[in-house]
RNA sequence: GGGCGGGUAGCUCAGCUGGAUAGAGUGUCGGCCUCCGAAGCCGAAGGUCGCGGGUUCGAAUCCCGCCUCGCCCA
């Protein structure tokens, strides 16, 4: 049992034999102000206790001194009970943190959990936005398995719809043949300048008519039409639009790959939208035959939300076809047949669909799914421009392949100013490149509370300095070094350790101590900012201890041992932490 | 019109299940490489926690109203 786990079983009990109190009680870190590493609020116990403050927390405190050996001592101030905990107890845990090869405790009851992210369209390359939405995805995917569950990582695609056959449509008229191979274009850029030529050209047809047709120009644009009959007739089947569709999509997958592979994440499972629609469109059906939804006169069919504060919300248009809600209730129906052990589905989508959702889930609820309530939209804010919000229609999205590349060579620049004091390959210099970059990119981002919109400075993202993954990577690979020199002088961390922490150690100590705990609550709250600013944290407290004492000019071999123990210690957190957010963290750069 | 989310140092962000003198980074200014990796460390300056009420021994944190920014539903 943990230090803490300890301290708070004692207070509960001394709490309660002293004055009858029975509830939750809070322990926080002591200030940096006041000796001790615990503070027990006593303010709320002084209608149980009917006695001022500081003789409650004295008494409180001479029970827990008197009680638990982890304590050695205690003071007050004002209704602050502050405690200090035994150097050696300290020590102890220390010594077996470094016995066991597990950082954390495992969850005792392992679930199957599916997370889904991503989820592009596939009319187009990825680009800022989902970057955060895959690192988000990712790394709490990551903290959940790491906790021990059982996860499923999966997007839906968005493969059908109008946007595709726009540029199918363009495709064909100014393609010309021409291939991502024979041009030596990444396929989903090869797709997207289709979908961008189409909305030129028709843009263009739309002006030319507006004198003739007025309003209904841009829907009476010949491209229009034909990106229309293109829809209907891969809605029938037709063979060679069929072939179309599936050649563009695969252009479009192998370039998605491509980024895929790079950013580090993988899929265990894909839905796709044209594979999944029918089945939400049946559903909705057999939902009006038992009087969850309801029919209209011209044959639309609606979910009456009303009586929950939401609206009434159209399922099936008047011609029979699909909107985006009855898609995503097909898909969420598919997953539960698929995986039916799931405990929890995870969405990992924008806040402009926080209705969305809200409606999505009373609608399977309506439906009768039992699950229903086990689906969770993991809601992130939007990402800004230092000039304001990404439009595609004013060219200011952020590709995201583009911005991968510009961070690497960043990074790559950075380094080779530097230097590098240790032999190193051609090939070394450029995965460490790749790790520099692209950990400062992701860690720009994760450090963020995610359902809060953030700022994108470009600047800002591949910084060295302060709270970034350079900086933290650089710490690692610092204390990588302080190992292998430990080796090499025969240095055992197993040994006698001493029975003394100068202030610079301990709170270090007290911080690694809390990495269980900080991660637990991390992942069960979907919050990968909490870990990253864990981390900076823990690096920011290493490197005080770094500069203040020596390690291998210690006053003698114990204080060495313990120093090289303690780094040891904190190595290995950065690199488990930083691993479960998808950000690599070098032993040399 | 209705709903959701945000407003904390010049800038970017922590802190938000109520607790001690509100913290980091960055930027500005000033120190620290004969010593284990200076992508670092130490220090200074910088705040009516959007505004106004309320609850409380105690409010950045909870409640109400307003201002403001963003988004969503018709």
């Amino acid at each position: 049992m943990s230090i803490e786990e300890s301290l708070r079983q004692t207070t509960q009990k001394g709490l309660s034999e002293l004055f009858g109190v029975e509830q939750e009680i809070s322990l926080q870190k002591t200030r940096r102000e006041f000796e001790g590493d615990y503070t027990i609020n006593v303010f709320p116990f002084l209608k149980y206790s009917a006695k001022s403050p500081e003789i409650t927390a004295s008494l409180l405190g001479d029970y827990i001194v008197d009680k638990n050996k982890d304590i050695d001592r205690y003071n007050v101030v004002k209704g602050f009970l502050n405690v200090v905990v035994n150097t050696q107890s300290w020590l102890d845990a220390l010594k077996e943190k470094l016995q066991h090869d597990e950082l954390i405790q495992l969850t005792e009851s392992p679930e199957t959990i599916l997370v889904e992210y991503s989820s592009p369209n596939t009319n187009k390359p990825l680009h800022l936005g989902h970057l955060r939405n895959i690192f988000l995805g990712d790394s709490v995917a990551n903290m959940l398995s790491a906790l021990g569950h059982r996860v499923i990582r999966t997007q839906i695609i968005n493969d059908r719809g109008i946007h595709i056959c726009k540029s199918m449509v363009a495709w064909s008229k100014y393609g010309h043949g021409k291939t991502p191979e024979s041009t030596g274009k990444k396929g989903d850029h090869f797709v997207g300048d289709f979908y961008v030529k189409f909305d030129q050209e028709w843009k263009k047809q739309t002006r030319e008519l507006e004198e003739i047709e007025g309003d209904l120009a841009a829907e009476e644009a010949p491209l229009m039409k034909e990106a229309r009959e293109a829809l209907i007739k891969w809605e029938q089947g037709d063979q060679s639009v069929k072939r179309l569709w599936s050649q563009m999509n695969s252009w479009v997958y192998s370039g998605f790959d491509q980024t895929y592979n790079l950013l580090g994440v993988h899929f265990d499972k894909l839905y796709y939208e044209s594979d999944t629609y029918q089945t939400g469109r049946d559903l909705v059906l057999k939902g009006v035959e038992n009087g969850a939804f309801e029919r209209d006169p011209d044959n639309s069919v609606w979910a009456d939300l009303t009586k929950d504060g939401l609206d009434r919300k159209i399922l099936l248009r008047s011609d029979g076809t699909a909107v985006y809600m009855t898609q995503d209730v097909g898909t969420a129906f598919q997953r539960y047949q698929d995986f039916p052990k799931l405990k929890r589905v995870i969405y990992t989508v924008g806040n402009e669909q926080d209705y969305h959702f809200k409606v999505l889930f009373r609608l399977l609820d309506l439906l009768g799914f039992s699950w229903a309530s086990s689906c969770y939209h993991l809601s992130y804010g939007m990402v800004e421009l230092p000039d304001g919000k990404m439009k595609s229609r004013e060219g200011t999205v952020v590709d995201a392949d583009e911005l991968v590349a510009e961070v690497i060579e960043k990074a790559s620049i950075e380094s080779d100013t530097r230097g590098y004091n240790f032999e190193i390959t051609q090939d070394e210099k450029e995965d460490l490149h790749r790790m520099i970059g692209l950990g400062a990119l992701k860690y720009f981002i994760l450090k963020v509370d995610s359902r809060k919109k953030m700022l994108f400075d470009p600047a800002a993202s591949v910084d060295l300095h302060g709270n970034t993954a350079p900086f933290i990577q650089y710490t690692h690979a610092r204390i990588q070094s302080i190992i292998r020199r430990a080796e090499a002088e025969g240095i055992d961390y197993t040994d006698d350790l001493g029975s003394n922490l100068e202030p610079a150690e301990q709170d270090l100590l007290v911080h690694i101590m809390d990495y269980s705990n900080v991660f637990r609550d991390a992942a069960e709250s979907y919050s990968p900012s909490n870990l990253a600013n864990y981390i900076y944290d823990l690096v920011k407290l290493y490197n005080t201890f770094y500069q203040s004492l020596p390690i291998f000019q210690a006053k003698n071999k114990i204080e060495s041992r313990r120093r090289v123990a303690i780094s040891t210690l904190t190595g290995k957190i950065v690199k488990h932490g930083m691993g479960t957010l998808g950000i690599e963290v070098p032993d040399k750069m």
